[in-house]
DNA sequence: TATCGTCATTGATACAGATCAAACGCGCGA
DNA sequence: TCGCGCGTTTGATCTGTATCAATGACGATA
């Protein structure tokens, strides 16, 4: 299997963005067979795509928008375990059933594939089972990292580390380089923001202001975030030297 | 491919013990390719077997005893991210650098794989690819099943979680079964244990003497564990109805 | 324009767990 | 037997974040 590169993932089929899922596909012939299967799903902000337990009989990418993973316990606290952003995959061929609950955090657009004819696929054509372990050896990457966010990090550090990779995400998305200020938009409210840090709403709260009245970050409106200096939002993150923005 | 019992597991090769990396292919011929590039490695309590960042030159499984995979900051605040227990997987195909330290925490003896090879079997042998797939999915969860106990858990329901993990794997690695008291020895030290569960191990030593004051457990000596009723222990972790105990 | 609902901010106080400090127990080598 | 080191326990105190409670800002709807 070639080598991936951003132009190969923007040249793929109707995909209207890089879209890893359908683009590791590209270079082969199958993908005429999975467009018989493939289709799209949208959502609006607030609306749950599947919730745990549910039967789910898709898989899928994010191509416009954010959703995020869920667990809750009984008692009401919840945890966010996975932030999907455009590009990234849902769903788990081989199970069944959901293992959390997805929802849209902003409108969102997916591009699905039934999930028995993408199994077959699988089965039938090696490289993407093998695209799919590296997407998924990267999810776990992510996962690890954020444990050390979680259980070692202190509410300002945990603010920096996850506007540090929306940050970063946002650049890479839209093609921004270089070293000059970034800006943003935060998909997340103060809450969704809460439970993917382990906090309360209120210490978000708290904290983003701190950043802001030390100048780490400016605010234009509540959600819009502007990062003078990315190295700088690093450090604070508590991360080793240069964060792995992409230069 | 067909699926995957317990027995089979125990018949697989000269592996002393069910062994899903190697199991997973007992089925087909390519078992002997591999047996030319397979060998075991043993580690003393406390030994490195990688650093995060060093080259990683194999893939493998522990057979026996512990391991851990730590993430540390600079300033030495640390994170365990992994708990290896016997049947689980170490190494990332595609990857030449481990991504974080790992230690032996008890005696440790792996079997492992030169990476090269492993990698080429991977390329021509389909089924090995699903398996890992399968696998990295299930430490997907468990690592996101981590994430909420991070983020969200008490020091005590933190503590609960762990030894139910712990009685949970040792019950099945054993062939315990039934409702009966469980017993088992704490491969971690409590230092070990708190940066598992982002704590102290101030806090770790009162969490589990309250426990057992409380009669949730037994402790003979500082190590070994007894579990009188697992449900109970389920329940002080804060885990929904049935925490997946086999029955 | 008034009213409502949602999201966000700000303040006062409480508390779980961290931190600092001391002492214990036990295996081990001299 | 003694002392030493390591893992562990226990106590006193401190502090970061949660909790409880108002208030503010803004868009939508009538």
């Amino acid at each position: 299997m070639k080598n991936f590169t951003t132009d190969m993932m923007r040249e793929c089929g109707d995909c209207p963005i890089r879209h890893r899922a359908v683009c590791a596909r590209c270079e082969s012939d199958e993908l005429e067979r999975l467009e018989e299967v493939k289709y799209y799903r949208t959502y609006e902000a607030g609306q749950t795509v599947v919730w745990s337990g549910d039967r789910m009989e898709f898989v899928g990418s994010v191509v416009k928008g954010v959703a995020s993973l869920t667990q809750t316990m009984e008692d009401g606290r919840t945890q966010m375990v996975g932030l999907l952003l455009p590009s990234d995959f849902v769903g788990r061929p081989g199970r069944d059933a959901a293992a959390y609950d997805v929802v849209a955090t902003t409108d969102l657009v997916m591009c699905c594939f039934r999930k028995k004819p993408f199994e077959n696929l699988m089965l039938q054509t090696p490289h993407i089972a093998q695209r799919l372990l590296e997407m998924t050896l990267d999810e776990l990457d992510a996962a690890r990292e954020w444990m050390l966010v979680l259980g070692r990090k202190t509410a300002r550090e945990k603010i920096a580390s996850l506007l540090s990779i929306i940050a970063r995400r946002d650049a890479t998305l839209n093609l921004r380089t270089g070293g000059g200020p970034l800006e943003f938009d935060l998909p997340l409210t103060r809450e969704a923001m809460a439970d993917y840090l382990g906090l309360t709403l209120e210490t978000v709260s708290r904290q983003i202001n701190a950043l802001k009245r030390d100048g780490v970050i400016d605010l234009t409106g509540k959600r819009h975030v502007i990062v003078p200096d990315f190295d700088r939002l690093a450090e604070e993150a508590g991360d080793d030297s240069d964060g792995g923005m992409p230069s």
